[in-house]
DNA sequence: TCATTTTGACTACAAGTGTAATCTTAAATT
DNA sequence: AATTTAAGATTACACTTGTAGTCAAAATGA
């Protein structure tokens, strides 16, 4: 599986944002929540190309960049593998940790309920 | 906020298994789960000292080892950091998505219950 | 008592990461 | 046309991480 560094994260997300897009959409993108220096930005654009994480086409001489994975399965992986790790694969620890401490919106609460729902559906009679 | 390496959290594990303990011991309880040699195993006791998130006292010329951290304040903090970047911050996301391929439970579903229970008791009324 | 083993301290070393700077070439500007 | 600029390619460099090896001192065994 394609492991991403925080740093390459923050550059895929501008990549989702919309693509492809040249470096400098992203470079642009990126301004508005980070400092990195524009060649910063193209070590890690180059980085991505390299794990298969990015592809590129070119156009003349520059570059359309895309991601290769989407981000729903990207987070949904790397989540998984996090809750395997520290609640051995079990999510309800997780959740009622979370709840704890942070706030849950009525619409998280109403998200909950639909998982519980369907799943008691599955196993219905 | 103290980061774990991977290595130096599957170390805490051990350590968080029963505390104080001397690095032979940690050493064996790793033994189960990983090939890892002793020294390695010492290198990274080591750095989580230096990271603080281990202590230690001499009894003579052993050391006795002890967490600093809690492996619930830990693995919470490190989710929270998690949903925040994938999921801005919410957890339905991550649950549903979850459900859609793992398995859940009746225990998850349970707890999952409590959580959504407590939470619209909370509401108050 | 002398050799061996064990423990902790220190050293090693390549790959990954954050964070750029420099080099090359083509495009844009003067 | 000569100069500056911008894109991508290449290089840099310190810190972290995985994965040990070496060294010194103390304990243990023969």
């Amino acid at each position: 599986m394609i492991e991403l560094s925080k740093a390459e994260f923050e550059v895929m997300e501008a990549l989702w944002q919309g693509h492809p897009a040249k470096s400098s959409e992203i470079i642009e993108r990126l301004s508005d929540d980070t400092q990195w220096h524009d060649k910063t930005i193209k070590t890690l654009l180059g980085r991505l190309v390299k794990k298969q994480a990015v592809s590129f086409e070119k156009q003349g001489r520059l570059y359309q960049y895309s991601p290769t994975i989407g981000r729903e399965d990207y987070t949904l992986k790397q989540s998984k593998n996090l809750i395997q790790r520290f609640f051995s694969g079990r999510i309800a620890p997780l959740v009622s940790g979370f709840a704890k401490t942070e706030q849950l919106s009525q619409q998280d609460i109403n998200e909950l309920k639909a998982v519980i729902k369907e799943w008691e559906d599955q196993q219905g009679k």
